[in-house]
Parts: C-alpha cells; sequence; structure tokens
DNA sequence: CAATCGTGGCT
DNA sequence: TAGCCAAGATT
C-alpha cells in the first residue's frame, strides 16, 4: 500500500477534489495570484457576495491599492470609494483598519498564520482559514456556506445551515480532508463543487466528482441537505368565489383599498371555513355547482379557492367585464378563471 | 441566538 | 412579483 497516500475514504474524497480542481475549477482572477494582500482583498469581497460581483471590481482595486501599504496610507473616504457597488461598506472599513494595524505593528507584512489573522478586524473564522490555507498553505478548514452544504450532503447530516451542530461536523469533517499537500485547492476545490454543481437548488448530481460518496444523492434527495427552517404550519385560508355570467361578461368585483390584495378585482367571494354557505347569503341565493377548486400559497396562509356556478344581479363595486383576464385581476382570481375557462392566454 | 449590514440575481 | 439569498463578521 501506498504509504503517502493510504486508501482510505478520505483520501479518495481529496484525489477527486484535487482532480475536479485541477480539471474544472473555475478560473479566477484571484487564483491567478499568490500574493497574499490579493488574496485577502479577495476573500473580503466575497463575503457574502457572489463571484460574478466580485470578479469585475477585483483588479481595480488592486490597481488602487496594490499593497498593505498602499492601503494603509490611503483615506477610508478612497477605500469605501474603491468599494462602491460591493455592499457592507464595514468589509472597506475594516479592510483599511486591518491594514493600518499590519503597518504600525508588523512592518507592513500580512500576518503568516491563521491565528494572527483572525485577531484582525475584518476576518472572522471563515476569511482566517482561507487565507492561511490558500496564500499559505496551513492545513486548516475554509468553511463557509458551500462547504456546509456539500459536506452535509455527503455525509448526509442533520440539522439546519446555521446549526452550530451542523457547522462544527462539516469543519472536522473538512478538517480530514485539507489535512495533505495542497490545503488552499482542497477548501477551494470544495467551494468550486458547491458553486458549480452542488448547489442549492438543482443540483447536477450526475457530475458530481464526489457522487459516489454522497449519500444524500444515494438517497435520492440531496436538497434536503442542509435542512430549512421549519416553515411554521400556515393556516388555510377557504375561499369562496361566485361565477355569474351574463353572455360573454363576467361579474368582477373590486376588493377593498386595505387588506389582501387591495383594490385588485376578483370573483364576488366570501371566506372562512363555511365559505359556501356565506356566498350564498351574499347571493341571496344558494350557490350552485363547483366549477373549478384551485390552490394558492401566500406568506403567511395556505388559499384554497372553489369556484361556483352562481346568477345574480350586478351589485355596488361590481362590474361585468366582456374579457376578464384583462382586468387587474389578483393572482389567486386569475388562477381561478383560467381554472374554469381552460383558457391561459395573457 | 438573532439582528444588522448592501447589492444583484433568481424564482 | 416580491421575497429569498449569496466565498460572513460583528455586536
Amino acid at each position: 500500500m501506498n504509504r503517502r497516500r493510504n486508501n482510505t475514504a478520505v483520501a479518495k474524497l481529496q484525489d477527486a477534489l484535487l482532480r475536479f480542481y485541477r480539471e474544472q475549477g473555475r478560473d479566477l482572477p484571484w487564483r491567478r495570484t499568490r500574493d497574499p494582500y490579493a488574496i485577502w482583498v479577495s476573500e473580503v469581497m466575497l463575503q457574502q457576495t457572489r463571484v460574478e460581483t466580485a470578479v469585475p471590481r477585483f483588479a481595480g482595486f488592486l490597481r488602487r491599492f496594490p499593497s498593505v501599504r498602499a492601503l494603509a496610507s490611503a483615506r477610508e473616504r478612497a477605500v469605501c470609494e474603491a468599494w462602491a457597488g460591493l455592499g457592507y461598506y464595514r468589509r472597506a472599513r475594516n479592510l483599511y483598519r486591518a491594514a493600518r494595524l499590519m503597518v504600525q505593528e508588523l512592518a507592513g507584512r500580512m500576518p503568516g498564520d491563521e491565528a494572527a489573522l483572525r485577531r484582525l478586524p475584518g476576518i472572522g473564522a471563515y476569511t482566517a482559514a482561507a487565507v492561511a490555507s490558500i496564500a499559505f498553505g496551513e492545513r486548516t478548514a475554509a468553511v463557509d456556506g458551500n462547504v456546509v452544504r456539500v459536506l452535509a450532503r455527503v455525509f448526509a447530516l442533520p440539522g439546519r445551515a446555521s446549526a452550530p451542530g451542523l457547522v462544527r461536523t462539516v469543519r472536522a469533517q473538512a478538517q480530514l480532508l485539507v489535512d495533505c499537500g495542497q490545503p488552499g485547492d482542497v477548501n477551494q476545490a470544495l467551494m468550486d463543487v458547491g458553486a458549480t454543481v452542488c448547489r442549492r437548488e438543482a443540483p447536477l448530481c450526475p457530475s458530481c466528482p464526489l457522487g459516489r460518496w454522497c449519500r444524500a444523492r444515494r438517497e435520492g434527495n440531496p436538497t434536503a441537505y442542509p435542512g430549512r427552517k421549519a416553515k411554521l404550519a400556515r393556516p388555510i385560508l377557504r375561499i369562496a368565489f361566485a361565477w355569474c355570467q351574463r353572455g360573454p361578461a363576467l361579474l368582477l368585483e373590486r376588493r377593498p383599498l386595505e387588506g389582501l390584495w387591495p383594490g385588485l378585482w376578483e370573483l364576488p367571494s366570501a371566506s372562512g371555513p363555511r365559505a359556501k354557505h356565506e356566498l350564498g347569503r351574499r347571493l341571496g341565493q344558494a350557490a350552485g355547482p363547483r366549477l373549478a377548486r384551485v390552490a394558492h400559497e401566500l406568506t403567511h396562509r395556505h388559499v384554497v379557492a372553489s369556484v361556483y356556478r352562481a346568477t345574480t344581479a350586478r351589485r355596488p363595486g361590481q362590474k361585468w367585464w366582456r374579457d376578464p383576464l384583462a382586468a387587474p385581476l389578483s393572482s389567486l382570481a386569475r388562477k381561478a378563471i383560467v381554472a374554469v375557462t381552460g383558457d391561459s392566454d395573457r
């Protein structure tokens, strides 16, 4: 057996990750440098920010502030201006503060290990590990949202993405994986897999370098990991709509200006557990047979609406519409009308 | 643990 | 379409 790389599951995962990174890793500007300062800047830019957003701003920022000293001798205002469009301006101010600390206490040099990096403003657990591993080859796991998702799936780990227990377990697993000759590449490989293959929605499992060992994939439910915040049970809102047709025209009613769907038009309606009964009372006649039933999701309610045939005269606030789908309808009313007519134009 | 901080893209 | 969320850190 090979002494350098024993034949464990960890070694297989490492090989798969490094191979993926070599062959399919993204070509990003900060991967073309070994300058710790540039790598630090890129990591801060990437905090809660999409790669596509950071890429076009990276070179410009470095051109303007090419080194720790250049950054430290700038004005804070200038740094924030160069940060424009990236958001979270506290990151720019912390970057600046950290650069000044490096000049004052470290002769303008970047701290060379994770622990020292971690003490600087704006450098948390993730960024410290990322810079230490990528720029200095330190064997430490950089656990970001991607890594949590990827390893939660590979090992079918329970818990929400923000749960400290899950993050701790992921970090322990990731730590085993980075314990090799190219820790920075393993960290970035995990992030690349997360960003391009093991996506939050619609993961591309057949193309995944870790697919052979992935428990979530074997279970057939990769998107179940990491767990999501339990959606609070949404109460059911029952609505009864009246379908009053006269020739080609349909009777619609405008909703009040406050509350749900303010000012929009819909079929004459009633709501509540006995919505149909209530609708009959409003119409002055019992509602007829059900023509359709549609479901609709709101943020805090699950709506079930039934459409009943009815005949009635126009009342205040109501209007006959020859082309009801042209009315400013609530999305639910539109859905209900389409369900009855089978017409999905417009 | 939860709120806050920004912007842009996606559904 | 309006809400959700992304290479997190800080309080």
